[in-house]
DNA sequence: TTAAAGCTTGCCATGATGGTAAGGTCAAGC
DNA sequence: GCTTGACCTTACCATCATGGCAAGCTTTAA
């Protein structure tokens, strides 16, 4: 299987597999004596595991973990799991980060009249030094 | 004011100070003859308002709108309100990407024993292939 | 006078991804 | 067989905002 369709069947875009072998996170495949990569059904595995794996926002450094893990027949999965409450802890920081600003903003919007003149407390907010609470 | 008081005062790093002059977000200050940056105190001000901007999670383009707007003695508020509503909308955006991703671990995380067995839902959600809805 | 602190520029790195360019290869149709 | 288009290769650049480091100059305080 070349790298297209790998990249159909993994949901990876073929740059992305490229570079996840260049970082080291997949192995080097065999190559076609034209050079083309080909790719193993285990491999398209791999793939899909990374995919997933990124669809839940788990970090490349993360997600070697998380590979070599799937790959160990002893694993613990108290690893696993220790492994995924680090990185729900990072999204609710995140996430509480960003409502923050939301809240803030969202404060500001309404109080902004949104018309012709040029007051408005989204600038006052702005340039305001301090006692922002 | 030398670039470092200029920090101090408005929040914003040195090093950001320099990057935002190289990119035109702010104008080139004086110098002094020995070629060090000097800041007056309207240049602190609008330092100050990249930083609150920066702390609502606008982006650079965007404060450089915020910022001609800010300057504009007939600006409209309206305008101001449509970009931070703009701004708020991607916002709430990626607010939804991770409480997605945050729900889905969560189940996840609870689902899973974490003991020393290698059964695990975290692993088998990651490793199969569809179906997941 | 000397040492420390502060300033200068320039380059490199992050993280995950996209784009583009220049070129080689393969398969299908004529 | 030859052309065409789809696919592959590598290499480089860009994003976005920020930090770090290095080498060298300037200012300040002891």
């Amino acid at each position: 299987m070349n790298i297209g369709k790998a990249a159909a069947a993994s949901g990876v875009s073929a740059k992305m597999i490229r570079h996840y072998e260049s970082i080291g996170l997949i192995p080097a495949p065999a190559r076609t004596e034209a050079g083309y990569r080909t790719y193993q059904p285990q491999d398209i595995q791999r793939l899909v595991f990374i995919h997933h794996a990124r669809e839940l926002g788990f970090s490349i450094p993360q997600i070697g973990t998380l590979l070599a893990l799937w790959s160990n027949q002893n694993r613990a999965s108290q690893d696993v799991k220790a492994l995924a409450s680090q990185h729900l802890a990072e999204l609710d920081r995140k996430i509480g980060q960003l409502q923050a600003m939301r809240m803030t903003l969202e404060q500001l919007i309404y109080a902004c009249q949104g018309n012709q003149q040029p007051e408005c407390p989204i600038m006052e907010h702005l340039s305001t030094s301090g006692n922002r609470k």
